[in-house]
DNA sequence: GGTGAATAGTTTAACAGTTTAACTATTATT
DNA sequence: AATAATAGTTAAACTGTTAAACTATTCACC
């Protein structure tokens, strides 16, 4: 590729994504229940999808410290929105699962962002918007490599 | 579209942007110079693109509350990284801009961040990442659009 | 020209999320 | 049995955020 070309995708890449990631999060805290943060959320989602989900687990997704992932849990245990059970072969591991009010309130909201990026996606042929989600996929791959290299596993 | 299909790539979607943005601010993170975090290098990037940057006009590009801004700001400019000037027609405006300290230390991060996108980047093949950019780039204008909507304008 | 509304920005209090370091409890290694 | 490793928590310190009240200035318009 041409050095200049390079150079104007980065800009483009780099504000895209900026802009993107600002207007796609504003959108989906105006569509989220009760008094979820964005995290929250996010959380909770992944706990549904997830089958044995552990603190280890959070802050490995959320490539954040586990501490960080306590202190987020602690707060929605508080709320009765998950709840945490003692694995009993191993005790020090501890499953995290939602309530049935954890489970009501994410379904609510997962259909609300869920119309949310469908109003958006719908927008796009579907060739287009195929096209650029296999290519965000790839993209996805490659940012996982790029962190196991820097890891060094 | 299959209403199948849509489904499909709504949950693509949704997972891997997820996926995307937590691996790139990581990575992103790990490139910053010295104590800035991430909203900090954002905030002092978008002042060095800006002509007259205010504490409204960041407050707008980044959704949050102009006391958010406020907070940021006070920060950096305890460290000599950023200076505010008034307007002298309109004495309510603050411009913001950067001092030599933060413009050097800006441009050495955007060089970091540059190569780290590069690397990506060169990945695929021209017409694919061209394609990708410019369908990000209609999606960035169909949430402004829908923001507005929303706003009523 | 003076009064009330609008605008730009700040302050404060309260809270969410984050890191780092030290800690508890448990399991693995040797 | 002793030591190291692992899962998770706690505590202190900090950043980012909102909401509400505030200051200072400018605008609108009668």
């Amino acid at each position: 590729m041409d050095k200049k070309v390079i150079q104007e995708l980065i800009d483009r890449y780099v504000s895209v994504s900026f802009e993107v990631n600002k207007k796609a999060e504003a959108l989906i805290k105006s569509q989220i229940e009760e008094d979820l943060t964005i995290d929250q959320h996010y959380i909770i989602g992944y706990i549904q999808k997830s089958e044995e989900c552990t603190s280890s687990e959070l802050a490995e997704a959320f490539e954040v410290n586990k501490s960080a992932i306590t202190a987020i849990i602690n707060r929605l245990a508080d709320r009765g929105l998950i709840e945490r059970t003692r694995d009993e072969n191993d005790r020090r591991v501890v499953y995290l699962t939602l309530s049935e009010k954890g489970k009501e309130l994410i379904q609510k909201t997962q259909e609300k962002v869920h119309l949310l990026v469908e109003s958006f996606i719908t927008q796009f042929d579907e060739a287009e918007i195929t096209n650029f989600i296999n290519t965000f996929e790839k993209l996805a791959l490659i940012l996982t490599n790029m962190k196991k290299e820097e890891v060094g596993e």
